[in-house]
DNA sequence: TCTGGGGTCCTAGGACCC
DNA sequence: TCTGGGGTCCTAGGACCC
C-alpha cells in the first residue's frame, strides 16, 4: 500500500507553529510583494477566498474579518519541512519527498497486525512531534493515494482504500477537476463529453482517453482502476532545468534597471547549479509585460543562448545572460518580470576542463572565431569544440578540411568528416 | 521523371503539478 | 497601484544522419 501524507495548510501552519495566537485567526501567507495568496487557513477558505487571489482585490474582507497577513518565508518553511518528513522516516524507509509539503510512503511488504491503527498512529505522532496538522489517505497507487488523501483532509484526517469496492465507493462523487493530473482544459474538454466524476472517467475505453489525454492521461485513469503505473521515486534526480525569475512588483522601463535584475538572478543561477553540481549548456533570459493589465502595450520575449561550454562559473553566466538580454530588450515598454532558465545540465565532474579554461574569454573568442571561419568556408559536414562537450556543430563540405588547420587547432578542435 | 526507411536531436508549445 | 516561483512531461514538426 501506498500512503500520501500531506500537511495541511502547510505556510499557514508553519507560521501558526512560531505564532500560536494565530490558532483559530483567519490567515494568508502571500507571494513575493504581497501580490497574492498562496496559503490560507481554513477559517480564510470558509470566506470562499481561493487560491491565487490579488491580495488588493480581498482588502474589504482582510478588514471585515480582521484576516492576517504574512509575507512568504521559505528557509523556515523548508526546515519545518524536512522535519515533518525526517519524522515521517520513521515509520518507513521507503519514502519519496514529493514536495515541501507532501510525500508518497511505501508500505510495501509490512507485515502489521493493524494496518490501520499503524497509520493512525503515524499521523497521531507527526503532529505531536513537530506541531505541523496532517493527512494520510492510502491506497495501492499513488493517484489513487492522492484522492484519498483530498477525500481524508475534509473527514478525520485518515482515509484507507482496502479493496476496490472502497475505491468505487470513493470515485462516485469524486470531481474530475480534483483528480491529480487533470486540470482546468482537461476538465474542461472531458465535462464537454458528459464525463464529470472519476468513475465515469476511469469507465471510458483507453483509447479514448490516449486520444483526448495523451499517455499521461492514461496512466493516471489505469492507476484509478487500481493498477500501479506510476513509481515511487526514492531518490531524488538531478534537476533537467533550474530557473530564477521574480516578478517586481512595479512597471520597469529602463535598460539598466532589467539588467541589475538579471545579472543577479544569474548570480543565483550559477549558485543553484554548484549546489547541485550541475554545469549547464544552454541559458534563456526572458522578459515580459504586465499581462494582466489591460490597455498598455504588451510585449513577451525570450532568447536562448548555446553556452560556450557547459559551465557554472557567475562571471561567464552573468556576461551571457546579458548579452541575451541586449537582444530581447526593446524600449518603450512597461517591463514587470524577467527571469533566467538554464538547461541542457550535467553533472560537473563530466564536463572536461583540460581543453580551455572557461574562464578564459580571450580562447573563447579565438574559438568562436575559427568557427566563422569554417563555417564561411565549408558548407557541410560537423565540427565539435571539446570532443565530449557538445559545444558547437557546424556544417561544411566533407573532406575538405584542411590537415594543417585541423593540427593548428587540435588542442580544442575534433572534425568529424 | 521517378526519389527510402529508420533513426536522433532540437525547439516550441501546451498541459499539468506544488 | 498592486496578480508567485518554482518544476515536470508529452507532442509535433523540422533538420540532419546513415
Amino acid at each position: 500500500m501506498i500512503a500520501l501524507v500531506d500537511c495541511n495548510n502547510f505556510y499557514v501552519s508553519c507560521e501558526r507553529l512560531f505564532n500560536p495566537s494565530l490558532e483559530n485567526q483567519p490567515c494568508i501567507v502571500a507571494s513575493n510583494n504581497d501580490g497574492m495568496a498562496i496559503a490560507r487557513s481554513n477559517e480564510v477558505k470558509a470566506l470562499g477566498i481561493k487560491m491565487g487571489t490579488p491580495i488588493f482585490m480581498i482588502q474589504d474582507l482582510i478588514k471585515k474579518h480582521n484576516i492576517k497577513i504574512y509575507s512568504s518565508n521559505y528557509t523556515l518553511y523548508a526546515d519545518v519541512s524536512s522535519r515533518v518528513h525526517n519524522t515521517l522516516k520513521q515509520f518507513t524507509p521507503n519514502i519519496e519527498i514529493y514536495s515541501i509539503d507532501e510525500c508518497f510512503l511505501n508500505f510495501e511488504g509490512f507485515h502489521l497486525i493493524d494496518f490501520e491503527k499503524y497509520i493512525q498512529d503515524m499521523r497521531k505522532f507527526t503532529i505531536q512531534a513537530t506541531g505541523i496538522p496532517v493527512s494520510v489517505g492510502v491506497a495501492n497507487t499513488k493517484t489513487l493515494a492522492k484522492l484519498s488523501n483530498k477525500i481524508a483532509k475534509k473527514n478525520n484526517g485518515v482515509l484507507i482504500l482496502k479493496d476496490d469496492s472502497d475505491v468505487k465507493q470513493a470515485l462516485k462523487d469524486f470531481d474530475i477537476s480534483d483528480l491529480w493530473g487533470i486540470g482546468r482544459q482537461y476538465s474542461k474538454k472531458l465535462n464537454g463529453y458528459g464525463i464529470k466524476t472519476a468513475l465515469e472517467l476511469r469507465n471510458c475505453t483507453d483509447d479514448f482517453i490516449k486520444k483526448h489525454l495523451s499517455v499521461v492521461g492514461l496512466r493516471l485513469v489505469k492507476e484509478l482502476r487500481g493498477e500501479p503505473c506510476i513509481g515511487l521515486e526514492e531518490v531524488v534526480p538531478r534537476k533537467k532545468g533550474i530557473c530564477t525569475s521574480r516578478s517586481f512588483g512595479k512597471n520597469v522601463e529602463r535598460y539598466e534597471e532589467l539588467k541589475e535584475a538579471v545579472s543577479t538572478y544569474a548570480a543565483t543561477v550559477s549558485g543553484k547549479l554548484r549546489k547541485d553540481n550541475s554545469c549547464a549548456n544552454l541559458l534563456t533570459v526572458f522578459i515580459h509585460t504586465n499581462p494582466f493589465k489591460e490597455g498598455i502595450a504588451q510585449y513577451s520575449a525570450s532568447k536562448t543562448v548555446k553556452l560556450p561550454v557547459p559551465t557554472n562559473n557567475t562571471t561567464e553566466l552573468i556576461h551571457h545572460s546579458l548579452m541575451a538580454l541586449k537582444i530581447i530588450f526593446k524600449n518603450g515598454y512597461l517591463y514587470n518580470k524577467a527571469g533566467i532558465i538554464v538547461t541542457g545540465i550535467v553533472p560537473s565532474d563530466q564536463i572536461q576542463t583540460n581543453m580551455f579554461d572557461s574562464t578564459d574569454r580571450e580562447k573563447l573568442k579565438k574559438v568562436d572565431k575559427v568557427f566563422d571561419q569554417l563555417n564561411k568556408t565549408w558548407g557541410r559536414g560537423t565540427v565539435r569544440v571539446a570532443s565530449e562537450g557538445i559545444v558547437k556543430k557546424w556544417s561544411m563540405k566533407r573532406g575538405l578540411l584542411s590537415p594543417d588547420y585541423t593540427s593548428k587547432w587540435e588542442d580544442i578542435i575534433t572534425a568529424k568528416c
